[in-house]
DNA sequence: CAATTTGGATCAAACGATTGACCGGCGCGG
DNA sequence: CCGCGCCGGTCAATCGTTTGATCCAAATTG
């Protein structure tokens, strides 16, 4: 059944009625005053006909491409999995549908160019950092736009998660254990996330009446992770417990843990940000804080949504967030 | 700069030629004649207003929406990362985006209907099995799609990779090794790569003089491939290796293998299909095969650019393939 | 009973780009 | 010196919807 092609035109000579009526009948136009009967033999039309509306057309006239981006540094990250999940059903919940690019730094741009004028109704950028050009074209373009889980200096656009509380949760989880010596395997200072993560370590540990044991700040690699490790191990008194801004440094640390011939939990407890199905299969199960990435995705679309390009959004979005215990952390040894 | 909107008209306007002459620029059609001069001024003017086509505009002319389709059954599996960054930089290369959405089964066919008429020009399925009603609805549609990776009974439209060609170069290296007893813990005996790999797996026992050692199907995730391990550790005459037909079964297997009191690679080899970041982190590391998931992506939108929604396409795509050999393998024991 | 409202639609102008058809002038071959 | 072709463009229809303006007849109002 090779339908070629059916349009409002073809359904309005079927019913008998203007094209006008129809699309106000598909649109359930409230302003359209209509007969029971006439709606009836419209909507039958519609059904024997197989018709759907071309959005293509429809975007043309209303100015609305119903479709969203979202652009992250890279696919294999299942933390921007979690991310895409949920904007994705948020954009679904809308009629919409999302288009996901992966690029960073110039990338972005040149992607950009794919999206012209009409193509998109708004932009929610997550993760990496170079956004020279980038922004400036947006604005240009006058496509809202905003962050996600990350803060630009002198950008009021984002939305991110309260990393302050995770890293509260976690040393929080490491101090109910009996630990005081613990260290903070940081993410890179440039980070955004990295010093809310380091801020919270850093009030947990004031508020528990410790000191900061010792830092060290790593990429968001196993290899960073692994030497920023042997640099803790080599302070003058190693802690007996760490908290890491992320489990991808993590799986270095235990790497380097391993080592060392540390054993974990019994000589050094671990525990990261992000919950990824990842961390239950490490060896030990690494214990972790479960942060609502789906919930971010989900906020950052529904907010662009509606957003006019010169609105600026800032939220720390409180969402579920919980400490799933692994077999990484327990009570320090007696020595 | 509020750049209101800048069409077609304002730029002809400014270059004081036709609507159509700047159209023929733009795409720089060669049937136009044009005075070198006449050209110089339309390209100044598209850079002095920037200018910048509309895409949904040009779409509804062309009936080219420059859009393609992904589908995949879940974000977090970083093998459909490796395909999407394949289908993404194909796209791109045409000049066309990407929108890949996770759904099955009924979430397809709902999927489907926010992609109407006008707004795809193809569809990649990868992954997942149910397709009732999706396979009509396409092609009522008339939209171009093939399946991704995996073959369905009477559907001549996919194209996948050699995974015979895999399991062979598994099993070779655990034949080269000295082993002779190698299990298979197999995939779900309905899949389609399920079965490819075990029919590899077969022949590269005949062919190397050795009876199929115990073999164990499971689903592809870890709690599966725990289960089908234990099965095997229980046959008669224990194998002192095996090839695992997916990496996340791997993970369970290895599981397995560690409460049992067996070390890996030293009582039991063990190497796995698909090579992911991941397969090293592992402890001990995971020996794998690598396979070319990127080119899958970009081969399947290369295939669907320019199909016709009845052109049927069987592939089975040589791209380069390798043993990634680590720490899981190794001779068998003297015994 | 004339004037106005209202129910039930229809008309036609956009939206922004593409593209086949067309056109006026000039050079040139016959 | 007439007709043809070519150069350098222009004209206008079209893609499929949306939506403000309009319109006709019947009903209601003063």
């Amino acid at each position: 059944m090779r339908t070629a092609r059916v349009t409002l035109a073809d359904v309005a000579a079927m019913a008998k009625v203007d094209r006008a009526v129809v699309s106000r009948v598909v649109n359930d136009d409230p302003t359209l005053n209509i007969r029971p009967e006439t709606r009836q033999r419209v909507l039958a039309a519609i059904k024997e006909l197989g018709y759907r509306p071309n959005v293509t057309a429809r975007s043309l006239r209303t100015a609305r491409a119903h479709m969203f981006g979202l652009f992250i540094p890279d696919f294999a990250n299942p933390v921007y999995a979690e991310i895409i999940k949920g904007a994705e059903a948020a954009a679904a919940a809308l009629g919409c549908v999302l288009v996901t690019g992966s690029a960073t730094g110039a990338g972005l741009v040149g992607y950009m160019d794919l999206l012209g004028p009409g193509r998109i109704d708004g932009l929610l950028l997550a993760g990496s950092g170079e956004d020279t050009g980038l922004i400036e074209q947006l604005d240009r373009a006058a496509v809202p736009w905003i962050m996600l889980n990350r803060r630009s200096p002198a950008v009021e656009r984002y939305v991110i998660l309260d990393d302050e509380r995770a890293a509260r949760l976690a040393v929080g989880h490491l101090v109910g254990l009996g630990h005081r010596r613990i260290a903070h395997l940081a993410g890179p200072s440039g980070a955004d996330t990295a010093q809310r993560r380091f801020a919270g370590y850093s009030a947990a540990m004031r508020e528990a009446g410790l000191p900061d044991g010792p830092i060290a700040a790593a990429d968001y690699t196993p290899a960073g992770g692994a030497a920023a490790m042997g640099s803790l191990l080599a302070a003058p008194d190693p802690p007996t417990a760490v908290f890491v801004a992320n489990v991808a440094s993590a799986i270095g640390a235990m790497e380097r843990l391993r080592e060392a011939g540390l054993e974990i939990p019994r000589q050094m407890s671990i525990v990261a940000v992000h919950d990824l199905d990842l961390a239950s299969y490490l060896a030990p199960p690494l214990t972790t804080v479960r942060m609502p990435l789906e919930e971010l995705g989900r906020r950052g679309v529904s907010l662009l949504n509606g957003l006019k390009p010169d609105d600026s959004v800032e939220e720390i979005l409180a969402g579920p967030m919980a400490l799933i215990t692994r077999a990484s952390t327990a009570p320090p040894p007696h020595d």
